[in-house]
DNA sequence: CCCCCGTAGTTGAAGTCTCAACATTTCTTG
DNA sequence: CAAGAAATGTTGAGACTTCAACTACGGGGG
């Protein structure tokens, strides 16, 4: 089951080299099956989630998760920015997001008065009815799929993996490895 | 931090009705920091690999998937149903990706003798070519996401959980429960 | 005060994905 | 063997995402 292995299966071979990638690490045998199985439960998930939710609430599951984060909020809104920089994606796609949540009815912007570029995001009322509407369908498929076949200990495990990857990924403070490379 | 329960932090009230969800089971306060991380990891991760595979690959991660995939098999070529379902994507999709792939000379299509309506998706030589070229950045960029990142514990816990999820979304073999509501 | 630069957010085009409909071919069953 | 049912794969329209370009505003330094 070749995966991330084009050249050879066996072990690493001693690095002679400066620094970076001269001869890759490739994948060893368990890490490939991880992976594959990291890609394989991730596209399904989310598959499945989408199609929950385009059914049950006629959104992708994108969009209700915007929803859900605005709904926590202290006066249900955020600044754009905010709330792209919070379900970590671009401004650009919120911006294409949220003029079709607003279409829909369920957010509205707002102009923010102290910065007259600034732009609220609000979830209107009938957003936060069609939310309480569609929550329990949510939570079930999110637990049949994902809770309720996992251990407490799994459970555990895998917030904290999720923890680390999300903050390795995090677009701010590169700090730690290597700020002179990028 | 709200999530999944728009009512109340309380625990489960009693349950009075029949079966399935009358009154959801919300996320407890843990389930929803996991769930908040699986979902920003997954998104960060996602997009990282894209726009890694894109400056050097040219193609998205779903794509350079596929080319992988058909790249570990005997002739380097798969049934397009094969294609799919190895990589957990629906048959329109793929017929779209793969379209896109032949354009840039990475796969070929091919006539299956024994059953008229079946194509063979084939990695061509430049297509190998390509996967070899790029191998290495790509392996690097998971290594550092992700299994740089976690303990000899942690993968090997992911790699479990990740089995369990992907086995309970698979379309096939319903079974387990019950298949009389669907 | 003005210029330059950084930030906030939007836009349009091109690429990708979903969904339903479709044409073909194969399987099944009476 | 002749339907009817199921499977294979494609297609087009509409929805979503990406990327780069763009407008508009805010914040210093001269």
């Amino acid at each position: 089951m070749g995966g991330m292995n084009p050249a050879s299966d066996m072990a690493n071979d001693m690095v002679t080299d400066t620094a970076a990638a001269q001869e890759p690490r490739w994948l060893t045998d368990e890490e490939q099956r991880t992976w594959l199985a990291y890609v394989h439960a991730t596209t399904l998930l989310e598959d499945h989630l989408d199609r929950q939710l385009q059914r049950d609430a006629g959104m992708p599951h994108l969009y209700y998760h915007l929803l859900v984060v605005l709904s926590a909020q202290p006066q249900r809104r955020l600044r754009m920015t905010e709330l792209a920089m919070k379900t970590k994606i671009t401004r650009s796609r919120l911006s294409h997001a949220v003029a079709r949540l607003e279409k829909n009815g369920w957010v509205r912007r707002e102009d923010c008065p102290s910065d007259k570029r600034g732009q609220f995001a609000v979830l209107t009322d009938g957003g936060q009815e069609m939310l309480d509407k569609s929550a329990p369908e949510h939570v079930a498929a999110v637990r049949q799929a994902l809770f309720d076949r996992l251990s407490p200990g799994q459970q555990k495990a895998l917030g904290e993996i999720m923890e680390i990857v999300a903050e390795g990924l995090q677009p701010k403070e590169v700090g730690a490895d290597l700020p002179w490379l990028r």
